[in-house]
Parts: C-alpha cells; structure tokens; sequence
DNA sequence: TCATCCCTGTGG
DNA sequence: CCACAGGGATGA
C-alpha cells in the first residue's frame, strides 16, 4: 500500500516519538516475524530514524530494523493496542510503536548495514534520469515502479506521474522523446513533493493513515488513480483501466501519449 | 517480460 | 463465487 510520500509522512509522524528514546520491550505477535534473525538487546536507543525508498530503518548504530510495509502494512503510535491485526510492537517509555498489516504481507528484519539494491532517490536532482531512461526497453510505468531502476515510487504515484508528464503507460522507455523524458524528469519529484505535503494518499478504504492518525489528502489531488469511467479533469475524456503486469493501470487515453 | 505466489479483506 | 487491492521475490 504505501509509497514513498506515505512511508516518508510515517517516518516523519514518528520520528519526535522515537529518536533518541529508548526501545524497552519488543513484541512479536506474528510467527511470519519470528525469522527478525537478530534480537535486539534491551532496551536499546533508537539514533535516528529514516526511510530508503519505501523501507524504513530505525538505526541503532551498529545494527538496523528494517521495516517493509508491502500492501497493507502501516506504523502508527499510541499508547494503547489498537484495532486491527498488530503483528509487532515496540514499546517505548511513553508509548508504542504498531506495526499493523491485515494482509501479513509485510516483513521486519534485524540487520547490520542496510545494503539494498534499490536505484536512486525520485527526488532532489534527477540529471541521472535522462540517459538511463533512454537505455532501457521495459514499459515506461513498469520502469518507474522498479525498485532497482529508481526507489519508491509505486502503482498510484506511477500512473500520476505519468499523467502529469502526458506520456502512456505502456510505451517502452526508449521511446520517449527528449522533451518527454524532460517531461518525466520533472513529474517525478514534483508529483512526490506535492503528495508528501498532503501527507500521501488515503484511499476510501481508509486503510492508511498517517502514524498519529493523519488523513493522506493526496487523494483529493488524484488525476487518474482509481477514476476508470471518470471524466480526465483536464479535456473530459473517459478514464481507462487497463492492466500491465497484472496491475491496474490508469490514464487519460487523450492527455498521455 | 510474464505469471504466480505470498496473505487477507472487501465489494460486486 | 470471483475480481481486485498502495508490493515484490521467484521461476519459467
């Protein structure tokens, strides 16, 4: 479920909770988790805490807790359990940290230096973009959303983005023009930039929130995710679903090219 | 580059 | 009942 913006506003919610404050308990309440290989010894203080792509690490100094959210996974703070399907626990002096996951699809691990494979950042300054972009053959959207390739951007943000730069989903990535591939270099970031403000996307199942309970508003801004048979609010046309890689993918077949 | 699987929940 | 869901590892 969560993207870099709702990843990055978790990350941001916590953070005054967690850093510099000490972990005083650790509770696993799913099996699936039992392999976090490393157990942490007690209590032990959280140095700081970030996200990498749609990863966040709680660092510790000489190991990290690396949390991936999948689908359905969320962090959120309270004093108390709260509702729903908490499959682990970090309990501060002052309160706790959940992680909750209805579909358990999510994954916790204990590790000593976070070495991933994930491409660069999608924000800050994407003069990298251009040329690998050009270089590849995969679909432009499926290019976006490997993690390798660029890190954190997922199935929503993709399709906005693509949207706002007027480029079709299923062109191959070698295909785009010089002012297109300019047209992505700056739809990326600004598209995140402005979802992050908003505290990232909250869908009408509500599933995500931010960890103090925020309401990701992005999904007022959403130009096409989700809006199949809606008119594009920018020249009318009807929304299409289509599927790429077995993912819903949606565009305005008149705006993206 | 794909389908499949991992899981569970929800909605048609 | 089936389709589908903010992700990603895997194997053909």
């Amino acid at each position: 479920m969560p993207e870099l913006p709702e990843v990055e506003t978790m990350v941001r919610g916590l953070r005054p909770h967690v850093v510099g404050k000490k972990i005083v308990a650790v509770e696993i309440l799913d099996p699936k988790l039992q392999n976090m290989e490393r157990t942490l010894p007690l209590p032990i203080t959280v140095a700081s805490l970030s996200r990498r792509g749609k990863h966040i690490l709680f660092d510790f100094g000489d190991q990290t807790l690396v949390l991936h959210l999948r689908m359905s996974g969320r962090v959120l703070w309270s004093k108390r359990r709260p509702a729903g399907r908490v499959r682990l626990s970090l309990r501060f002096a002052d309160g706790t940290v959940h992680l909750v996951d209805p579909r358990r699809l999510g994954t916790a691990e204990v590790v000593r230096g976070f070495s991933d494979g994930l491409g660069p950042e999608p924000v800050g300054d994407l003069s990298w973009l251009p040329p690998v972009v050009k270089e590849s053959r995969m679909l432009i959207k499926l290019w976006l959303m490997d993690q390798k390739k660029i890190a954190g951007i997922g199935n929503i943000y993709a399709a906005e983005i693509l949207f706002r730069a007027g480029i079709a989903p299923d062109r191959p990535a070698n295909s785009l023009s010089r002012a297109e591939v300019g047209r992505l270099r700056k739809a990326i970031p600004a598209v995140l930039e402005e979802a992050i403000a908003c505290c990232g996307t909250t869908l009408e199942d509500g599933l995500y929130r931010g960890p103090n309970g925020e309401i990701g508003a992005f999904a007022c801004e959403l130009a096409v995710y989700g809006r199949a048979g809606e008119r594009c609010r920018r020249c009318g046309s009807s929304i299409v679903r289509t599927v790429l890689a077995g993912r819903g993918t949606y565009a305005c077949p008149r705006c993206q090219r």
